[in-house]
DNA sequence: CGTCTGACGATAT
DNA sequence: TATATCGCCAGAC
């Protein structure tokens, strides 16, 4: 097998964020085993064509990051609402409550 | 092959 | 809290 390229790896890592859970740019990129590269998540994220629930990753700061595409945020903001995300009075969602727990499944 | 651009994060001031 | 700076990779021209 090929080795699989950076931004497969990220793709793999956004693929199994469960529903209803959010992740962070870098948090996605550590657990891609790319530590401190981020910014290629969202890279990634706006070259991936839309397979995956790119929906799912937020910045650091629990907010959405504004895009050239212009009403994406919106879009963002009301698909995981509908995934019963909820955001604060500041447009952000609370990390410490919907951030993505890779190990916590319930065995 | 050089240059530019694009969904970030951490640190310093 | 806000602003500025650096590092990182891929694709288009």
């Amino acid at each position: 097998m090929n080795p699989p390229s950076t931004y497969q790896r990220i793709y793999a890592v956004v693929a199994r964020i469960p529903r209803g859970c959010v992740a962070t740019y870098g948090q996605v990129a550590q657990l891609a085993g790319l530590p401190g590269q981020a910014r290629l998540v969202g890279y990634a994220l706006s070259a991936c064509g839309g397979a995956l629930p790119w929906q799912r990753v937020v910045n650091a700061r629990g907010r959405i990051s504004p895009r050239g595409d212009g009403n994406g945020e919106e879009i963002q903001r009301q698909l995981l609402e509908s995934e019963g995300v909820r955001f604060d009075e500041g447009g952000r969602i609370p990390l410490a409550r919907y951030r993505w727990r890779p190990n916590d499944e319930h065995p």
